[in-house]
RNA sequence: UGGGGUAUCGCCAAGUUGGUAAGGCAACGGGUUUUGAUCCCGUCAUUCGUAGGUUCGAGUCCUGCUACCCCAGCCA
């Protein structure tokens, strides 16, 4: 992987610091811990490349955890896609796939010993009870009649609770800590709840659950975590998280940061409502190209280096912040402007017919794969007397800003010769369905010489031979919602009211050069003139399917 | 009317002992161009939520105020 040398932001900071004082001999060790409960999507890649970033650069490891402390939500294909995603960005895992699931006797072991020293006892009260009695934000909690129980009933109780002896939510471990607390977190949370699901990696071993706010300290000290990144929402749990290692004996102190999530705009990132959007059929899937998903960026054509440039440019701060959906267009256009192959492709066609061109002649002209690449050569087009064009690219009349063909006038056919449009044909309605035209053959290469004062060429258009072009299918995307906050609704709304009706419109009747036939999947391309398109996993060799991953910049005059 | 946070250009974001506002995206001019793309060149915060204070000097220190985000799951 290419090194661009990561810039500065405030964990990298503490991290310069804490290596300075020499803490941790030095080392740097940090994970990226997901819940198996729905696929990774765009904020997720913010912090893989954090995560997995800070390990690369500080010659450090960075350890794939996932955090699987809810058998109910969670699911063996979300491992599988979680593996996956992270494996495609480019990053690597230091040793094996782990689970918090793999340490449940470890702390079981630490709960024991916290309930040992009267730091936590077994509480039979409702959800309800246990909820009132914490009290709200202005008013202290008050005790459950079972917080002052001794450490060997408490004991004898937890033993019950792991033996199946209590019914779900019968019985809960909590801390001990502060009902007085002004920080929720610690008004005695709970530590474990009876469950019985079968969990997907230890089956039906366990009745009883941790915590994430138990799991996960003591997962990063097990594991010897230097620096434990989060999101802003935790930063209240960190008093509980300290409190958490400093009373166990883990023997290890990791430390938790927090920083701010990713915000998109027009989309969402929220497991909750992409789990919706992909249940209700709202998309095809968590892959769905218009999805912020990793899986659905990837098979809408983003490459893993301009995502990881992506979360580079947008940096790692504590402030909330919304990015606008252009910088991720502009991280892909950037990768593939240098990278993707030129092709042409006539999304809505229109014939073109060379009257001066001998029937049944053939030509195959030499074009560049870039323009600006030489090193990645050439490709041949074959040309013939009939082509599509697009239909925007021939009006008949228009102003001298309009750059394509106008009827009576003279334009470039791309890597080709120039043609003069001539007559039109048209049906019923009126709507032109053919263009006539005559072509100059001096002019493959070179300009026009005796130009009888035309002044120049209006510009340049593509197309594509009608009899040797592939036809093929090509998926045109908006994005997903219509307004920048789909979150943010009215009353009695919710945000699918914000989903764009036309965020998919499939063209069926499309022609690429042939030069393309048998393209792979995940094959991308610049359609000069059009945009970046990917080959979708749907494409056959008999049928072509593109997905446009981001038009072209386009600034023209709207006079035009 | 509790606690925890954040406020620097339309959007991200640097700014670390106070010394006189990086960069990216977007936008707007101009040049090159067989992609209205790319590329190149230029413009784009006398001002850092706000009101005061300290100082020769403050985005950086102090005080007050305002706005926004998070927290009362046996979710993570």
């Amino acid at each position: 992987m290419s090194e661009t040398k990561a810039p500065s932001n405030f964990i990298r900071q503490i991290i310069d610091r804490d290596l300075a004082e020499g803490k941790n001999d030095g080392q740097v060790v940090t994970r990226f811990p997901p819940e198996p409960n729905g696929y990774l999507h765009i904020g997720h890649a913010k912090s893989i490349c954090l995560n997995f970033g800070i390990a690369e650069s500080y010659q450090g490891a960075c350890h794939l955890r996932f955090d699987d402390t809810n058998p109910e939500k969670e699911e063996d294909e979300y491992i599988q896609s979680i593996k996956q995603d992270v494996e495609w960005l480019g990053f690597e895992w230091a040793g094996e796939v782990r689970f918090a699931s793999n340490y449940f006797d470890r702390l079981y072991e630490l709960a024991v010993q916290l309930i040992r020293k009267g730091l936590a006892y077994v509480d039979l009260s409702s959800a309800e009870q246990i909820r009132e009695m914490r009290g709200w934000a202005q008013q202290a909690g008050t005790p459950s009649e079972y917080r002052e129980q001794s450490p060997e009933e408490a004991l004898a109780q937890f033993e019950k609770m792991k033996n199946g002896e209590f019914p779900d939510g019968g019985a809960v471990l909590r801390a001990k800590i502060d009902l007085a607390s002004p920080n929720m977190n610690l008004r005695d949370p709970v530590l474990y709840r009876v469950r019985r699901a079968t969990h997907h990696q230890t089956g039906d071993k366990w009745v009883i659950y941790p915590m994430y706010d138990f799991t996960h300290p003591l997962s990063d000290a097990i594991e010897g975590i230097t620096h434990s990144l989060c999101t802003l929402e935790f930063e209240d749990h960190r008093p509980f998280y300290d409190w958490v290692v400093a009373n166990t004996d883990v023997g290890a102190e990791p430390r938790q940061y927090e920083f701010a999530r990713l915000n998109l705009n027009y989309t969402v990132t929220s497991k909750r409502k992409l789990k919706q959007l992909v249940d209700e059929k709202h998309v095809d899937g968590w892959d769905d190209p218009r999805m912020p998903t990793i899986s659905g960026m990837r098979r809408r054509g983003y490459t893993p280096a301009s995502l990881r440039s992506f979360c580079e440019s947008v940096g790692v701060s504590r402030a909330d912040s919304v990015v606008d959906m252009g910088m991720l267009e502009a991280a892909i256009r950037d990768d593939l402007n240098q990278h993707a192959p030129r092709a042409m492709c006539v999304i809505r066609p229109l014939k073109l017919v060379i009257d001066n061109w001998e029937e049944g002649k053939e030509e195959s002209l030499t074009a560049p794969v870039h323009p600006q690449n030489e090193a990645m050569g050439t490709r041949q087009v074959p040309m013939t007397r009939e082509v599509y064009i697009d239909q925007d690219d021939f009006r008949e009349e228009a102003n001298k800003k309009f750059k394509r063909l106008v009827l009576g006038d003279r334009v470039r056919l791309r890597y080709g010769y120039v043609v003069r449009a001539t007559d039109v044909v048209k049906d019923d309605q009126g709507n032109v369905i053919e263009v006539r035209c005559s072509y100059d053959p001096e002019t493959l290469g070179k300009n026009p010489e005796n130009d009888e004062g035309q002044g120049k060429l209006r510009g340049v258009i593509h197309w594509v031979s009608a009899s040797k072009g592939l036809p093929c299918e090509v998926r045109l995307y908006d994005r997903l919602f219509t307004v920048a906050n789909p979150a943010k609704v009215e009353e009695g709304q919710t945000f699918l009211e914000n989903i764009n009706p036309e965020s998919l419109k499939v063209v069926s009747d499309c022609w690429v050069e042939p030069g393309l036939r048998g393209a792979l999947a995940e094959t991308r391309y610049q359609f000069e003139r059009e945009g970046y398109f990917c080959v979708d996993q749907e494409s056959t060799d008999e049928r072509l399917v593109f997905n446009q991953t981001v038009g072209l910049r386009e600034s023209w005059p709207k006079d035009s």
